[in-house]
DNA sequence: ATTTCACTTATTGTATACAGAATTCAATCG
DNA sequence: CGATTGAATTCTGTATACAATAAGTGAAAT
């Protein structure tokens, strides 16, 4: 009988790689920010080693951009940018929405609920941490489980958006409208609604934030 | 006046990152094949570290995965896998399709000559060459850099499963003519029709190839 | 004969050390 | 005074060295 395999420790490459990746989704680490190597180290205490190969699997994903010799830096945020991950997005979430609908998958409403609360609330994290935790549940539901992979990748990429907009912006109050109505096609096992709903959904949500970027480049 | 920046050596960690790629999309790496750094290393003349990087680079896009303390393994190929990644390349195809025909892209017809004319061929590589071509070129025309990007990614899986599977396969001669059809409806600017015959083509080869490997799991 | 325990070996992950390349700064020349 | 060239510094990429852990093997005991 042999017990789950209990990691106590994850890889060194794995910690660095996470922080980094949470610093710069939160914002914490401002776009165009130079890395270099040594400070990184430094920082987390361990050697240039660990920090090499994050850094390398970070670039891989997007986040961070060559800069010459001067080191890496945090990949700036563009609106055309962004505008072309909704896209993508977009498309990832239709196709999890049809494959659910046509499983009939049944997901949480509490997911709702948790999302009206937070969007009545103030907090920036909560308001995107609902919103990612209802595609995932619609990821998951779709019995794929490459789409979550691939779209979570993107979804770092639009998490880094929403919090650098979202300061700003006052939420809709209608996205938890559409989610409610996107779960009940699915429920109700309506794959063209569902992947129909999913995808103005997007589309709008897109030019939601693409508008306030530009709107944000104006100012600066 | 700045001129194009030549690379003339690229890092050693990608070139063996696309060396290994190369060995397991193409077969000459075997699922399940064990892969032991130094013995790598030793292979390519080059110390462990580059290696070791590769293989990360590699485990994070699925193409390797964790065997223990014995190493990383080629990922086996398995048909409901082989099943997500195509559902998942379909939904990224029939976007490409619809952004291309809502720009009226035109796409070089030669692409389809050359197509059909390795489809009656015997090269199996050329084969799935100009599939790739094909497909590479909606992306591009999609206006969406991110589309390729991440579509490519799961192209090496396709590829590994096309090779696999069509040394015993013959070539279905009706997807150049359905190619065909998917340029004219993005010549035409017809959105909704270049998706919706991208989306069935994807599928009817997603049917192709699963049944293929299925068979000769069954045989095996 | 089989199972278990200990020891050896194989292999990875991390740290340190080294070499090469690019950027930056300063000094000199036009 | 500006530009250009050369040197120094900084930073990355690669190699080597070290430590820890898991797998494999053999022997002994039940």
């Amino acid at each position: 009988m042999t017990l789950t395999r209990i990691t106590l420790e994850p890889d060194l490459v794995e910690r660095v790689y996470d922080a980094l990746l949470h610093s710069i989704t939160e914002g914490t680490l401002a776009p165009e920010t130079r890395l270099a190597q040594e400070d990184l180290a430094a920082q987390f205490n361990v050697s240039r080693q660990p920090v090499l190969q994050a850094l390398r699997l970070l670039k891989k994903d997007g986040f961070v951009v060559d800069a010459g010799k001067r080191g890496v830096m945090v990949t700036p945020i563009d609106a055309g940018g962004i505008a072309q991950v909704y896209q993508l997005r977009g498309a990832l979430d239709a196709l999890a929405s049809r494959l659910a609908a046509e499983r009939k998958a049944v997901i949480d409403p509490a997911l709702i609920e948790r999302g009206r609360k937070a969007a009545r609330g103030r907090s920036i994290a909560a308001l995107v941490e609902t919103d990612i935790a209802f595609h995932n549940a619609i990821y998951e539901a779709s019995g794929n489980s490459l789409i979550a992979e691939s779209a979570n990748r993107h979804w770092a990429h639009i998490r880094r958006a929403m919090s650098s907009v979202l300061f700003a912006a006052g939420v809709r109050e209608s996205v938890w409208d559409e989610h409610a109505a996107i779960l009940d096609a699915i429920r109700a096992g309506d794959g063209p609604k569902a992947e129909g709903l999913t995808r103005e959904h997007g589309e709008t949500a897109a030019h939601a934030v693409t508008n306030r970027i530009l709107a944000q480049a104006a100012v600066a």
